[in-house]
Parts: structure tokens; C-alpha cells; sequence
DNA sequence: TATTTGGCTTAACAATTTGATAATATGCCC
DNA sequence: GGGCATATTATCAAATTGTTAAGCCAAATA
């Protein structure tokens, strides 16, 4: 792997969280802890982790609930989350993949188990999209959040990036601003008018070329 | 765009009701409204709704038992659910979810949030219908919000690639001056008699081709 | 802990485009 | 020619976007 994997482990003993911290970054990854739900989400929100191993059973909230939360973010619609619980029961094991998990772990842990279902997820997953996008000149790294334009690197804010890369993901498609602030921002947040366009303006003043074009009454396009 | 996509809300308070339906009318859906539980399972019956919106608190039958209804009958296997929800309780927000609903909204309700996650879904769902359409030389991409018309790109203003659009997905079909108006401008906006005409004659203007008939008395139709 | 930095959003104003209308002209059919 | 219905044109208000600077907040730094 190029790049090294970041996971968010949220549990209330701390005894299992240790357990699980030292087996992980044994196998090289970055590990962030939370001690519950809440924690949880906003580590989540601050790291942007690639896999998130939840506790079912936390104070505040449970790990369906911080779930379900974050599934309905734009930022965490592709993010790994695994389900913890202590429970063999089979019914709490469905319900956690209906809702938005992707495998679930039951306590005592196996440090073995552990480390290979998470290598699995990650190889699962990891070949499906293309991490780089070329467009003529352009170079678009979601990995690396890199931009190279010409051979040289181009620094992008997030949403600036996340903009970008969703223009040029489909080049000549017309967004509509309302397509947009969903990809981006998500139904929960309402932003101003002139927030797309203010990022619109810096990518088109950083990359000094215009490949995104106005459709009036419309939306905003990508095309070289 | 092509299809009016058809919305039923199910609401006992009649403010509500009324705000919803404006506002989703106003972004061009058909609406149809229910009082309590047991209309809204009537209604959807008879209209076959894209999309239901149910409050969770109505007399009769809540919007959960609604929904459950619904989701055992093939028809509405996959139609779009959102519960409405007076509660900020998070607990039945995720009930809601796990008993078949495909979002939910809570009380007080921002016209903003209810028309860009009710537009989301329809994107999220919606299969990919033909984006372009080509009659002889002519080539409409909807997509891309472009004409091409022998290898010449060419811009029109929203409203007149609207009216393009119309009139050429329908060769040959004359199209009545209240059905251009109903279909572009709405049954809301009221706009005289000549707006028509001037937007007919830029399109004609800039295609460099009489693409357009009249049909005095009737209206216009596409023909190459 | 205090300070600085950088990203994100917004307000305010400028620049631009669009769309509707009025007024006038044209063409058609009786 | 008179009576329509549509075409054309110029004009203006409204809608939309561009731009800039400023403020806020969180993260990084000292």
C-alpha cells in the first residue's frame, strides 16, 4: 500500500481498545481512539480515517447510531466501518450490515481474526475505484489529495480537491449547484450562495488555467 | 425532466402539508397530499407515487405502519420512502431507517433541506435515462447542456436549450403554447404571450436553420 | 496557554447574462 | 384592406455569477 492506512477504533474498555491499538499499529497502521460515541464522531470528522472499528455497545451513543450518522455524510459514504459487540446474537449481526456497516467482529477479539478481516476489507475495497484520475495535463491523486498540472504539484484545499475531483470525475458533465452542495456538503449542511463560487474561483486561480466552465442558470462543468 | 415525478405526502397537520406541497411544486413535482395513515396507503395505491413522505405522528395509522404496509406489497418494493419526524430523538430516527424508510426529515422543516434531499434522492435512485438526444445532424446533450449541430458547438441560453430540448424529443409533435408553458415555465409563473416567440426566434437565430415550424394558431414543432 | 496559520464561509459589491415585455413590423387569410 | 397571429427588435429589470476582503474557527506551533 502506498500510503499509510488510518483507522478510528471506538470502544468504552479501554482494555479492548489497547489490545486493539497495539495489534494494528504492529501491522503498520495509524491508529486514533475514541472512548465513545460521540468522541467517535468527531475523531472521525477531524481524521478522516479510512476504516472505523465501532463498540455496538457505547456509552451515549451505541455504534449504530454514530453509524448511521456518519453513512449519511458525503465525507464518510466510502469509509470501512466494522461493528464490535459482545453479543453472538445473530439478529444485532444483520441488523448492523443493513445498516451501513461492512463486517461486524465478535468479543473476545482474536488479534488474528482482527488483523486479517482488516486487511481483507482494505484489499476488498481497495481495488475498486481508481485513485488517480488523468485528464489531458491533469492529474488528480484522491489518495495523496494531489493535484499535478503539467508536472507540477498543485496544493488544493479539501473542498477545494473534493470539488475538482468531483468536476473532472465526469468530464463535460454539467453539475448543478445543488448537485454539488450534496455531493459535498451533504443535505444536512446549508451553506451560502457564493460558497461554490468562491471555491470555484480559487481552483480556477491556483490551477491559472480554465478548465471549469460557467453554465449559467445551471451549473459548473469540467473540460479541458 | 422527462418523467413529472410524482410526490405523496402524508401529514395530519395541515400547515405542513401546505408548506411541503408548495415547495415541491414549485420545483416542478406533482403533488398529492393525505390527512392520516389509512389515505395515504389509499393514495399511493391509486397514484403510484416516486416518492412517498410520511409524518411518523398521524391518528389512525402512524407513518412506521404505513411504511411497513407498503414495503410488504411488490409495488412499492422500491419506492422511495422519508419519514417525517416532530422528535429530535435519534433513537427513532434510526428505527425509521431500519423499517424500510430511505431518509427522514425532522420538524421544523427548511424548505431548503426537504427540496435538496427529496432532489438527491431522486438522483441517487434514478437510472441513468438517455442523456442525449440526436435527430439528424442535431445533437442535444443534456448532460453536458450542449447542441451540437454538424460538429458545431453551440450555446444556448437555459431556458431556450429547455425549449430545444422539448420541442426535438419530440420530432414532428406540435406542441401547444400552454403545454411549452406548462412544461418550461410551470403552471406558477405567468409570462405573456410573446415570450414564446422570442425565445423560439434566438434559437433559430443561433441554430442557423429553420429547425422550428410555426403552426399558426397552435403552436411550434421540431422537424429537420 | 498564547499565538499564528490556514481553510471555510459570508457579506458586499461589481460584472455579466438572461429573460420578459413593449412596440413595431410582417405575413396570411378572408 | 381589415383582422389576426406571429416575427423582430430594442430595451430594461431581474437573476445569476465573479471578486474581494473580512471574520470565524480549528489545528498547528511556539
Amino acid at each position: 500500500m502506498s500510503t499509510v492506512k488510518k483507522i478510528l477504533i471506538a470502544d468504552d474498555e479501554p482494555d479492548i481498545l489497547e489490545i486493539i491499538q497495539y495489534n494494528l499499529q504492529a501491522e503498520g497502521f495509524e491508529v486514533i481512539t475514541a472512548k465513545n460515541g460521540n468522541e467517535a464522531i468527531e475523531k472521525a470528522k477531524r481524521h478522516l480515517p479510512n476504516l472505523i472499528i465501532l463498540d455496538i455497545m457505547m456509552p451515549g451513543k451505541t455504534g449504530m447510531e454514530v453509524c448511521n450518522l456518519l453513512r449519511q455524510q458525503p465525507a464518510f459514504k466510502n469509509t470501512l466501518i466494522i461493528f464490535l459487540t459482545a453479543l453472538s446474537d445473530e439478529g444485532t449481526e444483520v441488523k448492523g450490515l443493513e445498516s451501513g456497516a461492512d463486517d461486524y467482529l465478535t468479543k473476545p477479539i482474536s488479534p488474528k481474526v482482527l488483523v486479517s478481516k482488516v486487511n481483507a476489507l482494505f484489499r476488498r475495497f481497495s481495488k475498486d475505484e481508481p485513485k488517480i484520475v488523468k485528464v489531458g495535463d491533469l492529474e488528480i491523486d484522491r489518495e495523496k489529495y494531489m493535484i499535478n498540472f503539467k508536472g507540477n504539484d498543485i496544493v488544493l484545499a479539501r473542498k477545494e480537491f473534493e470539488l475538482l475531483a468531483l468536476l473532472a470525475g465526469k468530464p463535460g458533465k454539467v453539475f448543478l449547484r445543488n448537485e454539488i452542495l450534496n455531493t459535498i456538503w451533504g443535505t444536512e449542511v446549508i451553506v451560502g450562495d457564493r460558497t461554490i463560487d468562491v471555491h470555484i474561483r480559487k481552483i480556477r486561480q491556483k490551477l491559472d488555467l480554465d478548465c471549469i466552465s460557467t453554465v449559467k442558470g445551471v451549473g459548473y462543468k469540467f473540460e479541458m
